[in-house]
DNA sequence: CACGCATTGTCAGTATACTGACGAATACGC
DNA sequence: GCGTATTCGTCAGTATACTGACAATGCGTG
């Protein structure tokens, strides 16, 4: 009813794309209560766990957010001991940020719930159009991949 | 490289969204640069001139925004004389938001850029791919809709 | 009609995410 | 090597987005 000019909402593709990255958090805190990690938190400690030592700006372009957003969350982590920082020694402008034990552990328990939680999301798609849909959207963020303060790296 | 355990971050759902949200927002600020309005601003915006006198609540069921964000934008959105709001007659606890003429003229210089926007955040896909992209899209946001506490209402 | 319950809006607190600016440190051109 | 440009981390400010709590209000049932 009612929608006189310009499209309806639901036909909006940054509309859906919005809420569906809600029904995401949703099921990923669902999923992964018990953590307290955000999956933003669960990227960078995997990322950080893949690549230790890497410095804030090159770990902010692993994981696609921007450096302010990264010290942010990283701070929070390091509050919790998740991470630890580390001041460079050739480059003393960079920040090596390095696991802990607690945060391979964590890893470990988190990766079930984690990777349910990925899989919940898309679930409501039929096999062929999970696979078709996730090649779109791999497709879509690398064409958009410029856009933002937040470029990823292109390993 | 490396990519030990786990799978890999742009195979992840909730990962590729976010970017993909992220990369939305970009190409929206840009496009609607001389507007200073964001994607989920000129959702409420249209949505209370379509539907003038809604009440915060169902508002926010309309947009898929929680009570407490709606709250916020909207408040930010009467500070700039776009909506105002009216207390209820028969139940005093609402409050109805009622679109100005400044918004309807908004509304109208914004419909090019907007629709801009959200066309070239699926522009990397060809016809048929976007259809399907669109199509999958749509019921993932319907299968989840309960989740989070922003669901949609079933209009 | 009174009591319990639900709803509305709000608030405080936390977590992404961006912009723009800044000092410190490094790299580069000449 | 010296001045300029760039990079890194940080900060302040703003904007979604959520949770949990609360007062005020309305409603249903006994």
């Amino acid at each position: 009813m009612s929608k006189k000019t310009s499209f309806a909402l639901a036909a909006r593709p940054g509309f859906l794309i919005r809420r569906l990255h809600q029904i995401h958090l949703s099921l990923f805190a669902e999923e992964c209560a018990s953590f307290n990690i955000t999956p933003v938190q669960y990227s960078i400690l995997t990322a950080v766990a893949a690549q230790p030592g890497l410095e804030q700006a090159a770990l902010a372009q692993e994981v696609g957010v921007d450096r302010a957003t990264l010290a942010n969350v990283v701070a929070r982590l390091a509050a919790r001991s998740l991470v630890r920082r580390r001041q460079g020694k050739r480059d003393r402008r960079l920040k090596h940020v390095l696991p802990t034990a607690a945060c391979e552990r964590l890893l470990a328990r988190m990766e079930g719930p984690a990777r349910r939680a990925h899989e919940r999301t898309i679930d409501a798609l039929a096999g062929r159009e999970r696979a078709l849909f996730m090649k779109a959207l791999s497709h879509l963020v690398s064409a958009g991949n410029a856009h933002g303060r937040a470029p990823l790296r292109i390993s």
